[in-house]
Parts: C-alpha cells; structure tokens; sequence
DNA sequence: CAAGAATGCGAGCGGGCGCTCGTGTTTGTC
DNA sequence: GACAAACACGAGCGCCCGCTCGCATTCTTG
C-alpha cells in the first residue's frame, strides 16, 4: 500500500507535484511574510511587498498560494509545529514534577528563545485584525498551545477544577504573551531585565496555585 | 496688529467656529469610530463605515477630520481625558498607602469599568499595525498612563531605582493590558472569574517589590 | 531529443479604499 | 430678509490592493 517512492500524503484530489526548486521558493515567500508581516501586520502588509521582499513576482507568489491568508495560515502552523518539534519536550511531564521557579525557567526559557528568533509568530498570535476564516485557524493554533498549558498545569495540580484550570491556563498565556511583546520590544540587557520580570510576575501568579516545591519523587 | 482677515499659515490661528450641531456630530462620528474600531481594528476599519454607522455622508465626516488618522487620534485623547477625569483619583498618593490587596481593588476595578464600558480604549492601545504619525500620539497615550504607574510604584516604594521602577511599571501596564483583554473577550461569570485572576497575577507580581502592608516606609 | 508539467514573469483587472468637490441646506447675525 | 459661515450630501477621483492571465522559461521524464 504504501508507495516506495516519495511519501505520498494522498490527500483531496491534488496532483501537484512540487519540485525542490517550487519548496525553496515557498520557503523564502514564508520568510519574506514574516517579515513583512512583522514590519507591519496581516492587514497591512502587501503581498505585492512580500512577492518583492522574496524575490519574485506577485504571479510567482499566487503559484503557491491561492490568497494572501493561505500564507499566514502556513507561516503559523510552520511555525507552531517547528516550536514544537524543536521545545514541545518542555511540556513533557517529568518538567511538572520540578520545583516551580525551575518549571518556569525550563519552559520558558525555550519559548522566549524561539520567539525572539521569529519574532513573527506573536504576531500572528496577536492578530487580532484579520478577515474571519484566518481567525479560525488563528485559534486553532492558539488553543493547541493553551492545551498544552493547561494539561501541564492539570498534571502539577491535579486537583483543580476544569473550570479554574481552563482559566489559569488562559491568564497564565496571556501573561506570558504581554511579556513576550515586551521582550521583543527591547535589547540587550533591557530584554534580559524583562525576562526577569516576565518569570517574577509568572512566579507570583503560580505559586499559590501550584505550589512552589516539586513533586516528591526523589532521584 | 491682529489678523482682521485672511487666515495664514498661522499655526496657533483656529478661525473655525463650531456650533452646536457640529460639536454634536463630532461626538456621534468619534461613537461610530469607536465601534467600527473595536469591530474591526484600526487598519481594517474603513471611513464610509464610520460615516454609515454614524449615519452621515462621507464628506460630512471629512468636515470634521481631516483624514482617517485624526479620528482615532481624537478618540484615543478622549477617552484618555475622560478616564482620567472619572477616575484619575485612583492614582493618588493617598491610596499607595493601602495595603497592597485594596490598593489594587481601588485601582483596578474603577479601571476594568472603564474599559468595559469603552472597549475601543483596549483596541487603540493595543493597535500595532498603523501609520507612523499615529504611532507617536498613541506611545503619547501609552506614556501617559504608564507614568502614573511609575509615580505610584515610585511613591510606595522609593528605594526602587529609576530603572527598576520603569521595568515594573511598564511590565504591569502590560499584565494589566493583557488580563483586560481577557476580561473583555468574556461576559459574566466568566469575566468576573478573569478579573479576580488578573487581580491574583498582579499581586503575586507586585507583592515582592512593593511589600503587601500599608505603611510606606519599611526596614 | 521531445513533450508536458512546474515554475516564473509582470502588466493589468476589478474593486474598495481614503478622500475631494460642487452644490444645496441650515444656522447665526445684522 | 439678506448674507456669510457652518453643515450636509454623495458621486466619483486617484490610488493601491489582492489577484489573474497569457506567455516564456526551466525542470523531469522517457
């Protein structure tokens, strides 16, 4: 059943074949949204902007996507599986069973690192302007990382209320995201100094919830 | 020598006399404005939809704004002017003097009123995608309340460098911006729920820096 | 090689945007 | 009432947007 040649995902009815040159291409369109779309949001960048920020033509862009939300839809769920695939393991749930100032580092130290390095994907995150079918999927990325939040959060504290953990989940990533945005905001050691802040006041959040100390299990 | 005629391009000159039916109109247009941001975020807000929901014409809008911009400037001023005169008088020195529980309760739900009432402050605040010059009057806005946060932290604990002071002014500016999204984006229970969690975070935050008792000068 | 698919181009389309302008109506002042 | 200023209208201008299309070029395959 399975194809010996190249994985065939044999999705709808799409007999594209993509060439390494058409997947290097749309890896540089990708790039070149996040960056246009860093520059200036969803609503306002162009993809005329990020057509010419690649490299290519608008008609080259259209080639490989059929409108200008595919693209944000892409660059978001590229970005969130690559976040996951390269730190999804900090929400393991050996990390639950630390202390809690070395939870937050370890799960957070990871994600702020990424996201300097892609300073796109708050972003999108962000984004609250957009036409309504972006939305969707917006949230759908957003709630994959709040499950993700909330099940270690579920696990730390197991006995929570679905109702409250649901709610410190939701607060506890939006602190983080308001954090984010000021860390991104700065350098240098003003970066550093908020990161700080951004651990403190998750800290001070937490620790009447979870706990402060770790798990019992010894080593 | 006063001007008897002829406007000039005299800065400080404002030969426009307002009546009453303008001033009316003005206030219907910034309403319409507020909405249709709120709806729709600054970039993507259109002004034939102001002037609709306002229930105008295009041009007459334009007799009153000069373009798009003015009328979020104008709105963001307002509503900073109004906020502070219904409720500046949380920032008193007199209430940093509370102990750290009430002194959030005094500041935070006469400002968590506010902004329910006015969810298009929120959206202005929040606004990244924008023109440049748009972007210097809101930081302006951004600054204004952030100073009062600064001058309380400041007031309440005086042994805070001036560095240390703006890191967590400005980062529970930025904690209060994000659980008030939060607040906004529920209703009833659940938005009471978020505001007594946005409260837990802010204490947790701000309890190790500014001390949890009422008296200002601690050992 | 030939042939077809994938890739690439860029002028230009339809449309909605911010905004204007000529004209008509209401209001304040004498 | 006479007159000017303020107010109101809405068709429409110019612009730029997302996106298309016809055609040229490059790759893959046999």
């Amino acid at each position: 059943m399975s194809e010996s040649k190249a994985g065939q995902p044999d999705e709808t009815a799409k007999p594209r074949r993509r060439q390494a040159r058409g997947e290097r291409r749309i890896q540089q369109l990708l790039d070149a949204a996040a960056s246009v779309f860093c520059r200036a949001g969803y609503t306002s960048a162009s993809t005329n902007a990020i057509a010419r920020e690649a490299g290519v033509s608008p008609g080259t862009l259209y080639q490989f996507f059929p409108n200008k939300e595919a693209i944000a839809v892409e660059l978001g769920e590229r970005l969130n599986r690559r976040m996951l695939e390269t730190h999804g393991v900090v929400f393991t749930l050996e990390n639950a069973a630390l202390p809690l100032r070395e939870l937050i580092d370890a799960v957070l130290d990871p994600m702020i690192e990424f996201n300097c390095a892609n300073p796109a994907f708050l972003t999108l995150l962000q984004s609250s302007d957009a036409p309504g079918h972006f939305l969707e999927e917006h949230a759908a990325l957003h709630d994959s990382i709040q499950d993700r939040i909330g099940e270690l959060i579920g696990v730390r504290n197991p006995g929570l209320s679905p109702e409250r953990r649901t709610h410190t989940a939701n607060m506890a990533f939006a602190l983080f995201k308001a954090g984010l945005g000021l860390i991104l905001g700065h350098e240098g050691a003003e970066r550093e100094a908020y990161v700080a802040e951004l651990k403190t006041a998750l800290y001070g959040y937490l620790a009447p919830v979870l706990g402060t100390e770790g798990a019992p299990a010894r080593p």
